[in-house]
DNA sequence: GATGAATGAGTGTTCATTCAT
DNA sequence: CATGAATGAACACTCATTCAT
């Protein structure tokens, strides 16, 4: 997956796992590449060997990162799904496992997205915009549009549906700078997201 | 507004505005006080003179512009005003105002919101809580919850409209990054508004 | 005492006790002319306007403090005294006294004796040189010598009971910063010049 | 002797000399770290790459030749010497000799003795603490007592002693400051601890 | 006389990046 | 391949002194 010159693998993964974690914690203009080396166990100068800037491995890690976490949506993903609700507890059930397993991933793809550093700005979005034509908007753009009450603007609806669960993402995410998830708080998150998704079926739904 | 001790207004004015926009654009971390000073053309001095650090000098403006905000917003609504959909309208339009005349002014104010500095990153959140506190909830403790439909839950009603009106201002604030607002598409801007108002009332209201 | 040009006697006393005070927790250089305006309630142009210079501010208070010190001991000490144990044993006294009531003006003095800072050093040692000329060697100018037992340089003698007496004040004062001075320990520590008298005595007199 | 990671050593000792002499020049805080890495002739940033803050450099710099002072002693010294006198010359012989070669470092020494800078008073006396303990009073425990005339206080006559030597050495400091130590004057100083050494074994000795 | 706003060189410290070994 | 020593510009902040009011 990653582009490896000649790269030990085993250093090649204590790379990019200490660099996911010290930017997740950080962003990118406060993670220094000091502590990068450190986390990792390595010496800097083979980190500036294989990524040959701060910013080309911050960028690296980007697109990597979130190719895997494209392909972890389409491979759990009924394709066949189309209803938008089904789409969208789909991917919020798998965001939800994957900060489980993989807090640091999930940390820095969400810190990445809002990251302002001008130095790494036009790369996210490029990345994203690639990244978002090809397999985002797939998700999408199936719609089953025939669920929908008479005269509503389904591209709308969608939006506001996409807003809804984005808004209460933060919103737990806010949370759970404060609370550690735990068993409890997770029935409680899966019942709230119930409850926002019937009140959402009900006003949009035939 | 600000508590100056002598501060002549004008030497005032111009580090509050060169601060405002440096931070805005650089968020706090990556904003230098070289570059304020600069921007604002007085010494470095002045500047500790007046505020004693970095992080205060952040504060005070947040918390200024905050409740030049606040205060924008409450002088302009009418407080009487029950219909959810009409308040929310209201402050978009305001928002949507102030930007065009105080971009720096909104783009500090969106920067800090998600301001990841740990050095500020509670002050901010503290006065957030206090101005949400006395002002903002107010906004929404009043809502007319007769007009919803029967068996709608007002409270999650009332968050996706929030949620929508918020993703809706984060889209269009991310296009404004490339385009540069011009009549014309202030014009579309507001009757798309209208669109998504259209159609949440259509799904929520009797 | 102090060279006033004009001065309100009453700023002169509120700036002369903070400087002593600033002085003497900092030292010269740490001290700073902020920390003694703010300390005396006063502005920092009327510091700047009686004493020229920082520096002057400190030789000046200096002079005066170490004046002071010098009558009260020549008014306090018997002038008839030409025992260098009574001498020194009331010299000892009165610093001690003096201690218990104004402990800035002492560890000003101190703190004076060993400033290492070259703006200040030249100006002590002048001042030190034209006081200890005036004053201080006549405290040890007319001992009398037929005291001591006969072979005994007194010259060298006189120095060793001074520099015992030095020492054992050090380390007076160096406990002191540890264990505040109550009246139990200044009974012990009048106890323990005697020994040391007694000790003297008995190895340099007939 | 100093933990360098893996310093060009001589480097390392052009950075060594030029912190002592700077330190012992200035004291803690008027010392600068660019005055240091100017006269060391190397960047500002290995200066910190091996030493993580001025304190800490300063805190390094005091242990280590605090020891190589104390191994100097320990080595030069007869270990059986038992008569105070001998030893106190001993040690006197070996610092004015010390001085001779690296003034710096006595220098240094000497200053940090009387360091008033609160970032490293508490970190000199611990490391002050720990040298004290485990070899300077070894020194003075094994004092011969029988030589001491009775009813002497040993105790107390060994503190005298030490003060006067004390005191001897600052006297001879603080005219080194203005004449500069040759051949001539060092004869005159020996002959001079000679007389002391004379003057108080005549008094404390049977 | 009295104020405190204003200056700007100076401080200790950080950091991405390079390069001799 | 791999190391980590080395660089130096940039950072936030301090301070004695001046001067318009």
């Amino acid at each position: 997956m990653f582009r490896s010159l000649n790269m030990d693998p085993e250093k090649e993964d204590r790379i990019i796992k200490a660099a996911t974690k010290v930017f997740a914690e950080n962003g990118y203009q406060r993670a220094s590449t000091n502590a990068i080396v450190k986390e990792a166990g390595v010496s800097k100068g083979i980190l500036f060997h294989y990524f040959n800037s701060k910013k080309e491995l911050y960028l690296t890690l980007y697109e990597d990162l979130s190719e895997l976490f494209a392909e972890k949506i389409y491979n759990q993903l009924d394709s066949e799904e189309r209803d938008i609700f089904e789409i969208i507890r789909g991917v919020s059930i798998i965001k939800f496992e994957m900060f489980s397993m993989y807090p640091d991933l999930i940390n820095f793809l969400n810190s990445a997205f809002q990251e302002e550093a001008p130095e790494v700005k036009e790369g996210i979005d490029q990345i994203k915009g690639a990244l978002t034509d090809s397999s985002f908007t797939k998700l999408f753009s199936n719609i089953d549009a025939t669920k929908f009450r008479e005269g509503i603007d389904v591209g709308k609806a969608i939006q506001i549906i996409y807003w809804t669960f984005e808004g209460f993402a933060n919103q737990q995410q806010a949370k759970a700078r404060t609370i550690s998830v735990n068993e409890l708080n997770k029935e409680e998150i899966l019942a709230e997201i119930n409850s926002y998704t019937e009140l959402l079926k009900k006003s949009f739904y035939k």
